[in-house]
DNA sequence: TGTTGTACTACCCATAAGGGTAGTTTTAAT
DNA sequence: ATTAAAACTACCCTTATGGGTAGTACAACA
């Protein structure tokens, strides 16, 4: 039994090399509809209910971001592939959270598309290397901080939810100590409370 | 030229097969070096000048993952490729955060293994299938929320370090309610201050 | 019609948190 | 040996927080 696709993609010549490639090259797949908007292809799903979409991003009306959180909605088992220009971060990231299960730039090659649509099936999560490359990165966290060795570790500890008073028992100082430390970490973070100097320390990767 | 691989592997049987594989499948790279433990590759770093290190997480004495943070930190340029037993999110993600390039598990073939070197070669972080859908999936949040609206909303404010006072004032109730629904999330979530909640809302993806 | 869930208000109380100021001791670098 | 940064302690004071208890109002639902 072929896998079922369908094609969510403005682009008439593009939409049309896709299922070209699927439906000639390969015999475990079918494209069974093409849409040039999310809207229509939503209207469809559950007639459809194709196993893999392939989605652009750039659409007239929904964009793809949107319309692949709202296929994963009907059909959370549905496999969505991203296929689009962009490489910027924010894109990616964005597409990913929504739910994607993997994302090629549209310079792939045939080949490359293929393969992408195989390890989908497999369970897995195709990306070009280059999104790879920025997936990963993402998970790292440069930067050097501000803050002094102990001061970092009395915000992993805050961060945890742990009072002043359970810091300085933890690292054998005064509960007074502790309130120096903070003190001066809200000084350097230019905040002014637990909550404010935790989400900022996350989101600059100090802690 | 070559490009200079150094292997960190306690398992001499596993060392001896990836150097073997390296040196005879391929002209692309040379093993220059194999060390049983992270401590003597770090102290021949700077003579080695790896390009890339394929890396072992389980090790005697300092683990890969604390090792890749060090070794990054001398040649910040080098590409890490895990190769580990775990498919445990855990230490993917660390791994990923302390730096490493590509993660891929040791049961893959040496097709499998040949190809991610050639990946990392090209900019790219190979993952094995099951790891990159590990990956993804950490993008993504679903989960529905047992908080009501209005509680969605109060806490969305608390996480911006906002007061109880400043929330009233916000949402246009009286610092009591505010207090009154805080008190509700903290008994759904089963927490007990700010900085818990918070977190443990952003983690589920409540907020 | 009664029940349930959500939103809301109010008051009490003890402790935690935040801000100011003033110092001492360690440690590492010049 | 001197200096500066980091780590530490202590006390003052005000406000914020969290926990308990006790209600009212309103809508949806059975």
């Amino acid at each position: 039994m072929r896998k079922k696709i369908i094609i969510v993609e403005d682009n008439q010549d593009v939409q049309e090399a896709f299922k070209l490639l699927i439906e000639t090259k390969t015999n475990d797949y079918s494209v069974i509809n093409t849409y040039d908007n999310c809207e229509d292809a939503l209207s469809n799903l559950k007639t459809d209910l194709p196993e893999i979409v392939l989605m652009d991003i750039d659409l007239p009306g929904m964009n793809g971001i949107e319309g692949t959180r709202q296929i994963r909605q009907t059909l959370p088992k549905t496999d969505i592939l991203i296929i689009s220009v962009h490489e910027n971060s924010q894109y990616v990231f964005d597409a990913l959270c929504a739910g994607a299960t993997g994302y090629i730039t549209k310079n792939s090659n045939h080949t490359q598309l293929l393969k992408a649509l195989d390890e989908v099936s497999a369970g897995g999560a195709p990306m070009s290397t280059h999104i790879a490359k920025l997936v990963v990165k993402s998970f790292r966290r440069e930067s050097e901080s501000p803050l002094t060795g102990r001061e970092t570790d009395v915000l992993n500890l805050l961060a945890e939810g742990k009072s002043y008073m359970d810091i300085a028992d933890q690292i054998s100082v005064s509960k007074d100590t502790v309130k120096f430390h903070i003190k001066n970490i809200y000084l350097k973070l230019q905040v002014s409370n637990k909550i404010e100097a935790v989400t900022k320390a996350k989101s600059e990767g100090f802690i």
